[in-house]
DNA sequence: CAAATGTCAGTCAGTACTGACAGTCAAACC
DNA sequence: GGTTTGACTGTCAGTACTGACTGACATTTG
C-alpha cells in the first residue's frame, strides 16, 4: 500500500495496524511503528500520547461497521442457493475488511477491553439474520423444518473456519482458494435443506 | 487443576502453558510463571535455562501426538452418519487436548519456529483421511460422487470454526454447547451427501 | 550428605515516554 | 516582496522502569 500521500497520523495508524496484527501488541515497539510510518517516534507520541491510545485510535478509525439489516431485507430473493451465496459473500467481505483488526483481537485479547465484542458484532448479526431467514423459509415450505438455529450456526461456523484458515496460510488478500469452497459449501447446504 | 503433587519441572511447564496461552508469550513474565507454579524464578532458570526453552519443553511434553491412521482403518463402519460422528469426535478430542498449545501457536506464531506446522499436522491428517473416505464411499455407491476434496474440506472447516468459537466464548473445558452442534452438522452433511 | 530450592543483590538490554531545542514550510501580514 | 508566525516535524539526550538472566550463599528435604 502506498501511504506516502497520507497524513502522518494515518500513516502511523496503518503502520501500527500492520505490525501489531502480525507480531502482537507486545511484539512491536513504538520505535518500529514510527520507522515503518517514515516518521519519528516523537511524532507518534505527540499525536497519540501513548502506545495504547494509538492502537485504540487505529481500531476506531479502521473498523468498518456499517449496518447490515436493512441491506438484507432488500437483497434476499428467497431462493436458497442465491441467498446463501449472499450471506457467504457478505460474511467474508466483512471479515476480510477487518482482517487485521480481527487478528489483533485474537492475539491481544487481554490487552484491549471490549475489543472482542466489537469485532464479533457483525458476525453475530449475520447469524441472527440467517436464523430468521431459515425460519421464514421453512414457513414458506421452501426448506425442511428442523432446528434452524443450529443449521444457521453450522453454516456460519463453516465460514468462520474457512476464514481463519485463510488467515494463516496465505497471508495476503486474494481469497482465491476461498471461492471454490464457498461454491461447494453452498451446494452442500442447499442439498441438505431442500424440502 | 491440582498441581501440588507434581514435580517442580512439570508445575513450571503447566504454569507456562496456562499463562502464555491466555496472555501470549510476551504478555507473561518469568517471574509470574514461577509464582504461579509456586516456585522461585531462579528454579525456572535452573531447570530450563531460558524462557524460550521453557516454552519449547512445554510444547514437547504436552503436545499429544499419537498416530491416527491405523486407528481409523479399524473403526470405520462405512455408514455415513456413524463415520462422520467418529471424525468429528476425534477432531474435537485432538483439538481440545492441545487446546492451550494451539492458542499459543495462534498468538505467538512469530515467536516459535515451526510451531504452526506441528499443531496443524493432525487436523491435516484427518482431512486426508476424510477425503479418501468420501472417495471410497462414492465408489461403493453409498454417497453422491462429486468433489470429495471440497466436501471434506467444508466438513473440517465447519468443525474448525466451531472449535475456535469454543475457544473464545466459554474459556473452560466442557464442550457442552458443542454436542448439539456436532449432531446437527452431521445430519446436514449426511443429508447432503446421501445418493 | 547431597540434591534441589530459596533469597537477594545485581547486571544488562530494551522500551515507553519526556524535555529542550532546531528546522521546515505555508499562510498571513506589513 | 519580504518578514513573521504557527503548526508540524526531527534530533538527541535522558529518565524511569521492566524483564530476562546470573552468581554467591543459605536453607530445606529426603
Amino acid at each position: 500500500m502506498d501511504t506516502s500521500k497520507l497524513g502522518s497520523s494515518d500513516r502511523l495508524l496503518l503502520a501500527a495496524l500492520n505490525l501489531i496484527s502480525e507480531r502482537g501488541y507486545n511484539g512491536v515497539t513504538t520505535m518500529e511503528i514510527a520507522k515503518a510510518a517514515g516518521l519519528s517516534e516523537k511524532t507518534l507520541f505527540r499525536q497519540f500520547g501513548s502506545k495504547q491510545k494509538l492502537l485504540e485510535a487505529a481500531f476506531d478509525r479502521y473498523h468498518y461497521a456499517e449496518e447490515m439489516k436493512k441491506l438484507f431485507n432488500e437483497k434476499l430473493v428467497w431462493k436458497l442457493e442465491a441467498d446463501l451465496l449472499l450471506v457467504s459473500r457478505t460474511y467474508h467481505e466483512i471479515m476480510n475488511r477487518n482482517r487485521k483488526i480481527f487478528q489483533i483481537s485474537l492475539k491481544d485479547e487481554g490487552q484491549l477491553p471490549g475489543f472482542r465484542e466489537r469485532t464479533h458484532k457483525h458476525p453475530h448479526q449475520l447469524l441472527e439474520i440467517l436464523t430468521n431467514y431459515f425460519i421464514t423459509m421453512s414457513d414458506k415450505g421452501k426448506m425442511i423444518a428442523a432446528n434452524p438455529e443450529m443449521q444457521a450456526f453450522s453454516f456460519m461456523m463453516m465460514n468462520y473456519g474457512a476464514f481463519q484458515n485463510d488467515l494463516d496460510s496465505h497471508k495476503n488478500y486474494p481469497s482465491i482458494s476461498l471461492e471454490p469452497f464457498i461454491q461447494e459449501s453452498i451446494k452442500i447446504f442447499a442439498r441438505a435443506l431442500r424440502p
